[in-house]
RNA sequence: GGAGAGAUAGCGAAGAGGCUAAACGCGGCAGACUGUAAAUCUGCUCCCAUUGGGUUCGAUGGUUCGAAACCAUCUCUCUCCA
């Protein structure tokens, strides 16, 4: 299978920006940017697809560079509803760095920042250098500004498109980066500077966009239980990673599979014939996690998460030996029980529940489990002797929620 | 600058003086059923509390026994006009 036809099998691509395309990315030896804001301080899985997608080309031959926008970052990518707050510049300067570190570590990807060539753009510099080439109608014809248009968009915001084309540009001319691959929310942004490349200096350059990665019922994907996945393991370990995608929905898994895995389409189209008879086993999605995982923190990372699975899945947590406790729960934080606590007191400082309300309710709904015994007494006391191992107590809240305590 | 409309809990959206801690929907969290899935059903979802209490409806003042609702001023948003 050449590159392309790779690529969309997977379903990774949604825009092209012409025809001829195809043929480029089957010959290799482009360089192209992939764009991100450091609007948070890590990466999240949300990246990784579209990152993951520069690294199918780079091994395809092409030559990626990550732009981390320094300055668009300053501006704000409008959101389909509501302006963004501006973050100060620290907080940019902070993210851009926490960003970058963590892609070159993972990915070895070369990372540039838009702050450089942008900062010092004067303002009448910009108008008759830049401004001349973009058309207002062009602009709001946009579906990114459109949909804005009745809740208000500010002209900070309404710029950014032109922020971005100037990226495209510059690095077409200073870097020869001839193609921009992003998610398809940026599409209208990428046209920007393909047009402008072509007005400005006649030259044709190239993008395609992939589709945003969701779960099955549209919503956005990377998120479990309110908390964001996160590729840095100290933010999220390998067996919350593996719980994530154990539990991704059965009609996803495999659009997961194609996305987020180096797997060839062959592995991945018996891994389909496997799971479609026994959905039960769960096969695709140990395979995906393995996958992502391994790369992600490594193979023993993986081995781990799995054995911790096991272990708590089993429920009895009590029959392990403490030296099994120790390395099932390695590297989980856990609450440090300073002194004997009443039940609901303990759920709530161990951040288990959020109030006193809430934690009765967990209590007598029958959500609370104590070393794999389930808790329905409000006013049990909690004291050293209800330890697993002298020293650990082992909650569970709902089904896959655990917390440790500590006995001092 | 002028004329209208609006601002309600995480989001959307009712409410037009006491029955309102505020309908309904979404989202979130639990429970049941399952395969640690999906769908479905049930409960919870401002804060603290065993009954009960405390703070809310853009902000600040006011009217009233009593205000999210009425009045005034201010802030912000949208639509239209020049």
């Amino acid at each position: 299978m050449k590159l392309f036809e790779e690529l969309k099998w997977r379903g990774l691509i949604n825009d092209i920006s012409s025809p001829e395309l195809e043929e480029k990315l089957n010959n290799g030896g482009m360089t192209f940017y992939i764009g991100t804001d450091p609007t948070g301080d890590s990466l999240h899985i949300g990246h990784f697809s579209s990152f993951l997608i520069s690294k199918r080309l780079k091994d395809a031959g092409h030559n990626p560079i990550l732009l981390v926008g320094g300055a668009t970052g300053l501006i704000g990518d409008p959101k389909p509803n509501a302006e963004r707050p501006i973050i100060t510049k620290e907080l940019v300067d902070h993210n851009f760095n926490a960003l970058k570190s963590q892609a070159q570590k993972i990915f070895g990807f070369e990372v540039v920042n838009n702050y450089d060539w942008s900062k010092d753009i004067n303002f009448i510099d910009f108008l008759r250098d830049y401004g001349k080439y973009f058309n207002v109608n062009y602009m709001l014809a946009k579906d990114t500004v459109q949909r804005r248009l009745d809740t208000g968009i500010t002209y900070t915001e309404f710029s950014y498109m032109i922020m971005q084309a100037l990226d495209f540009l510059y690095l077409y001319e200073n870097r020869n980066c001839v193609m921009q691959v992003a998610g398809q929310d940026q599409w209208g942004n990428i046209t920007a500077g393909i047009e402008l490349i072509r007005k400005k200096i006649g030259k044709e350059a190239y993008a395609f966009t992939m589709p945003l990665l969701t779960k099955a019922d549209g919503t956005k994907f990377g998120k479990s239980e309110g908390n964001a996945i996160w590729l840095d393991k100290s933010q999220t370990s390998s067996y919350e990673m593996y719980q994530f995608f154990l539990n991704a929905e059965d009609e996803m898994v495999i659009k997961y599979l194609k996305y987020l895995t180096f797997l060839t389409p062959e592995e991945i189209i018996s891994i389909e014939k496997e799971h479609a008879e026994r959905p039960e086993l769960r096969m695709a999605h140990k395979r995906l996690a393995e996958e992502v995982i391994t790369f992600l923190h490594g193979k023993e990372e993986y081995v781990e998460a799995i054995k911790i699975s096991e272990i708590l899945f089993s429920g009895e947590i009590n029959k392990l030996s403490k030296e099994e406790i120790k390395t099932a729960f390695k590297g989980m934080p856990f609450y440090e029980l300073k002194e004997e606590r009443n039940i609901v007191d303990l759920l709530v400082e161990a951040g288990v529940a959020s109030s006193k309300r809430e934690a009765r309710e967990f209590v007598s709904n029958g959500a609370i489990t104590m070393n794999g015994e389930r808790i329905e007494n409000l006013e049990l006391f909690v004291t050293k002797d209800l330890t697993v191992d002298g020293e650990t107590i082992v909650i569970r809240k709902g089904k896959k929620k655990y917390h440790l305590i500590k006995t001092a």
